[in-house]
DNA sequence: GGCTCCTCATCTCT
DNA sequence: CAGAGATGAGGAGC
């Protein structure tokens, strides 16, 4: 197809070695679009997406006699030739390289401004209808056709299990459009996406606290929010109910979010001084004074009334100077309110908000880890400043603030795998020939085409989606070490402890917060083969053992939600060459103290680090989904498949489960 | 339909 | 080249 943007940025697709983009097919196609929770493997159901396949499956049905979507259903991706279609995704996918580095490829055909076909030709180019933008394809598509598997009345009303699929679900589709050509607006796209589509929960307001989600509970974005119901309001800083029509109730308030710019706010973590809505300068407005209506209404109306209000801190993201990250603090009572003169002169509504004791700290952490970063206070509990002698790049602390225990066991600390030559996959290959940063779409990089033509990675930081392997451009490729196909080589990216548990020893923590899909750490240690772990297996708990059977869940984005065809989803399911033994007993790194629960918040991926003629599969962690600061890092360990551990069809694992998930399996390894 | 909102992500200018 | 300012799109509620 002609004209589509992105095009010519991007080789010839008839210039391609086609066997070599086909060689990539069959991993493609090996699964099912959607595991149906009734014939899954083993331990289908385990989180996030919850028990009930009503939350994870869909079907298409076709009411009011509408047209169906066939093959004939337009698709900017076709083109009359017909290409093979398992290719064409990629090619259509990726928009300019965000110039990036000194990549030479990335100045080449680098668009200044917004490209047409973007949100803003909606209105403006209406001369070019080639590709319609991503939201009127959604409309068109799906409307009234995906099914996105959520009651009506789970909708009004959500639970924990919805609340953490919905918001896992729009942060796929999030990085799904933020890889491909849609990344200026992939957060309202995404958004737009999901409630087009009725993937959201919680949509009654209410006072007080919101089914599924937890103080401390934190958001990367306004709309995610909204999205769950913890705050209706895409802009507006205060949410409330509104009054029946025909009643003469007045307003009340349900939610603020504090932007933590305004005075007096985002000092003090127990109490909080916020300023009513209205009457900013504009360009085209002079400021007024603030009328007692809406939001200030509804503040003045839950003081008098006495009811909880939801607050959320809004605060910079540490990870992202333009990010902003907001964190539930849970519920205050407003104590005052007074009007005083603003800067602008005008009459400004003030509240002042005061915390309901017996809540867990939330912003309270946030402030702590500020001051233990800085030296300002000490950490409590403090055994050792940095467990890895400075082998990593930021310190990991070790702490115990529960027992007398002095610390863990001795091991050397060590930031990758460690391996005999026994071990080392020969491949024919040198890693890729890219100057700067490879180029998702480039497949002229072999690195980028062992991925498929994607680059598996945004922004070098966070994994878009599960896949069976993935390529890493290795240490003796030619491309920049920032280089966006470098990840899981450059190291620990959160300041992390390793602390003493309650019940399950010592266990992985951080300070920061992490975002979803975020790269962790690997699973440093030695490579060893079974003969050789036999030996000493009693009483080697540091395994990581590829060959453990370990429960499916869906992480990855759903085609329809960005308007891709389902036939060209990825399989999440790993793909080992020959299964991997890791023991972390006597070396490694912080993942050796990750705990396992049956409601992980950190998954494991296979990556291979091409170059030197060689390829060694290592093991990466990443996160299922936004983890709050101080919050435990956990994953399924699994449970090895040998003869004691079958039970009838129960599978048991040879350890007593402690991780207290109300999907608790009860064992595992 | 028009207006507003303690926004979001980008581009442009300094 | 970082930081500030400009910009237009965006959803929901009134």
């Amino acid at each position: 197809m002609e004209g589509v943007p992105g095009m010519n940025t991007v080789p010839n697709p008839n210039h391609y070695d086609k066997s070599i983009v086909l060689d990539i097919k069959p991993l493609r196609s090996l699964r099912p679009v959607f595991p149906n929770g009734s014939e899954g493997p083993p331990f289908v159901g385990c989180p996030p997406f919850g028990p009930s396949s009503s939350t994870t499956g869909y079907s298409h049905f076709f009411p009011f006699g509408a047209q169906q979507p066939t093959q004939d259903t337009p698709d900017l991706n076709q083109t009359q030739d017909t290409p093979p279609p398992s290719f064409v995704p990629p090619l259509r996918s990726y928009r300019t390289p965000t110039p990036v580095s000194n990549g030479p490829s990335s100045s080449t055909g680098a668009k200044r401004g917004r490209p047409k076909g973007s949100v803003n030709a909606k209105k403006k180019d209406k001369t070019v209808p080639k590709e319609p933008t991503l939201d009127v394809q959604v409309v068109k598509r799906f409307s009234g056709v995906f099914d996105c598997g959520i009651s009506a009345a789970e909708r009004e009303d959500g639970t924990g299990d919805l609340v953490s699929s919905v918001l896992m679900r729009f942060d796929a589709v999030r990085r799904r459009l933020s890889q491909v050509e849609y990344a200026k607006a992939a957060t309202a796209k995404a958004a737009g996406s999901l409630m087009s589509n009725g993937v959201r929960t919680n949509m009654k307001k209410r006072v007080g606290t919101v089914p599924g989600i937890e103080v401390g509970d934190i958001f990367f974005s306004r709309i995610e929010m909204c999205l769950v119901g913890l705050h209706m309001q895409t802009m507006a800083g205060i949410d409330y109910i509104t009054s029946k029509a025909g009643s003469d109730e007045e307003p009340l308030a349900t939610s603020i979010v504090s932007a933590g710019r305004y005075d007096g706010e985002a000092q003090d973590p127990e109490s909080l001084i916020y300023s009513g809505q209205g009457g900013n300068a504009d360009k085209n407005k002079q400021a007024s004074d603030q009328k007692l209506e809406r939001g200030n209404l509804a503040l003045e109306r839950s003081l008098r009334k006495g009811n909880g209000v939801r607050v959320i801190r809004g605060e910079e993201d540490p990870a992202s100077k333009t990010g902003k990250i907001y964190i539930y603090d849970g519920l205050y009572s407003i104590s005052e309110s007074w009007v005083e003169k603003g800067k602008s002169g005008c009459n400004t509504f003030k509240y002042k908000l005061v915390r309901v004791p017996g809540q867990p700290p939330a912003f309270g952490y946030w402030k702590a880890v500020h001051k233990w970063k800085e030296g300002l206070t000490p950490r409590t509990g403090l055994i050792l400043q940095d467990i890895t002698s400075g082998v990593e790049s930021k310190p990991v602390s070790l702490v115990n603030d529960v027992d007398n225990e002095k610390g863990p066991s001795y091991f050397t600390y060590i930031s990758t795998l460690k391996y005999s030559e026994t071990f080392r996959i020969i491949q024919n290959t040198a890693g890729c020939s890219c100057r700067g940063s490879c180029a998702p779409g480039d497949l002229n990089c072999y690195c980028i085409r062992k991925n498929g033509g994607d680059l598996p990675y945004l922004y070098g930081v966070f994994l878009v989606s599960r896949r069976p392997m993935i390529y890493e451009c290795g240490p003796t490729c030619p491309c920049h070490a920032s280089c966006k196909n470098k990840v899981i080589q450059t190291g620990l990216k959160f300041r992390m402890e390793v602390f003493k548990t309650a019940n399950r020893g010592w266990g992985l923590r951080s300070w920061d917060p992490i975002r979803a899909g975020s790269f962790i750490c690997e699973y440093a240690g030695e490579v060893k083969d079974k003969g050789e772990l036999r030996m000493d297996q009693e009483e080697d708990e540091y395994v990581f053992d590829t060959s453990r059977v370990y429960s499916s869940f869906k992480w990855n984005y759903e085609p329809a939600l960005v308007d891709e065809d389902p036939a060209d989803e990825i399989p999440e399911e790993f793909n080992l060459p020959s299964p991997l033994l890791i023991s972390a007993k006597n070396f490694g790194n912080v993942a050796r103290f990750m705990n396992h629960s049956c409601s992980p918040n950190v998954l494991w991926q296979p990556v291979i680090c091409e170059g030197n003629g060689e390829s060694v599969v290592h093991i990466a962690f990443f996160a299922i989904r936004h983890i709050p600061p101080m919050t435990e890092l956990t994953y399924d360990y699994g449970v090895a498949l040998t003869s004691e551990a079958r039970d009838g069809s129960v599978l048991h694992g040879k350890r007593h489960c402690n991780c207290g998930s109300v999907k608790c399996r009860g064992s595992f390894g």
